[in-house]
DNA sequence: CGAGGGGTGTGACGCAGGTCACACCCGCGG
DNA sequence: CCGCGGGTGTGACCTGCGTCACACCCCTCG
């Protein structure tokens, strides 16, 4: 319970057994697999891999956000995901032993930890009913990929948008009271790339809703002031 | 070997072992799954499935083309992806109980072996080493929309168009002698939902193309003359 | 303290691609 | 036979959003 707890590496490797990969599990199972992992701090802004290398281990985000992201040649950038404590990624590639799709790289300073194909396949070969988990990780991540394929392909960039604050909201801690005022911290720069726009567009619409009372802008810091009025724009069909 | 095995039931049975979901599995543990599949034929453009519908059933493909696609209440629609016999669908659904997330419907007639969710689970229970089969089945969908998701965000139309040509061509049989001109039987608006786009772009764009001599268009059918020069543009960074 | 870098704020301008409107062709059913 | 529906072919026009350019703010570092 102290603000430390996720510091020490045993604490964390127990915040391991707590992400969604293995909560069903038994205590035997997840210590087993706990004991084969390997914890990694990054500090912000360093990569954890690159689009093409070789793939064979996973990670599962003990603290801090991962950032998954596609670079494209020309300089700009999709950002696929980001992701909490408690979420894994890099399965992918440690599953199919193919190279990896995409970047991915620490948002804040934060610690995963590491599991290895050569640890993790006995693993589930061990415990079968393991399997039946990771598939509904890799279905619950179809889902979304199709979800998003959807807005981004039949949504107009005021919508997109609303929507990305709407989901990047339930990253703050604060929001959890249900009434209370969500906050986000993301650059515009960031935001745009969430959502495939450029920082200006998102700053114009920003700066819009800022102007009707709907959000708070200030410094890499966006305060949802009516989130029914954002829910209304994210619903809204192209007007 | 004739041209019409595949409209006996029993034919169409044996597909069903082929396909790549259950293609490593042994003998017998494709007959046990066999046995409990029903088939299903459609009229072209017959609906499988709509999105929302509760899912406890899974398709694979064994004659004609499938088509998944996810609608916009404006009526526009963007297509996921086209599935040839021997490509399984609905599996998403089935896996972890949730509600259908886009439409399946036959682009031309075909039949369908279907499995019900009280048929698969026990089996692949039953049948452990099948997990893994399954498992590289998602990650392969998840790559695919991943690059799907890349594409249609960062690049032009003409590159996402010259890419589907390309993939599409893959459907053609005709195309399988490496220097044969590869044929797609497409309508010009089934091209655009498929890149994201209107008919009349699309068709303004091929008829460039055809003017180059890359490629020749005619009635629903587009015939791939130059493939190098297609694949070209498909690199093209953005000019 | 000044320079440089990263964030935000804004307007001018341009263009890819969407929208609309219409023409033409074919096959089909009444 | 004509009308209708579905495909293609094309131009005129509109617009959302990207591009560019620049201003301002704050912080850090030499």
């Amino acid at each position: 319970m102290t603000a430390l707890y996720r510091n020490t590496p045993d604490d964390g490797r127990r915040l391991l057994g707590e992400c969604i990969l293995f909560e069903g599990l038994a205590a035997e199972h997840r210590r087993a697999l706990v004991a084969r992992s390997r914890i990694r701090k990054l500090a912000a802004d360093e990569a954890v891999f690159l689009m093409g290398s070789p793939g064979d281990s996973m990670m599962a985000v003990l603290s801090g956000n991962v950032r998954i992201s596609v670079p494209s040649p020309d300089g700009k950038e999709i950002v696929l995901a980001i992701l909490r404590p408690g979420e894994i990624f890099g399965e992918i590639a440690l599953l199919d032993g193919k190279e990896r799709t995409a970047d991915a790289r620490a948002v804040t300073v934060c610690s995963l930890a590491i599991l290895e194909r050569r640890d993790v396949l006995p693993f589930f070969d061990q415990y079968p009913s393991s399997w039946q988990r990771l598939v509904e990780v890799l279905c619950e991540r179809l889902r979304q990929t199709d979800r998003q394929m959807a807005e981004v392909a039949l949504l107009g960039l005021p919508v997109r948008l609303a929507k990305a604050l709407l989901r990047m909201a339930a990253f703050d801690p604060a929001s959890a009271g249900a009434g209370a005022a969500a906050q986000i911290r993301l650059s515009q720069r960031e935001l745009g790339n969430l959502v495939g726009a450029t920082r200006e567009s998102v700053n114009k619409c920003l700066r819009g809703w800022q102007r009707k009372g709907i959000i708070r802008i200030a410094e890499s810091l966006i305060t949802i002031v009516d989130r029914p009025a954002l829910e209304d724009l994210a619903e809204l069909i192209e007007v």
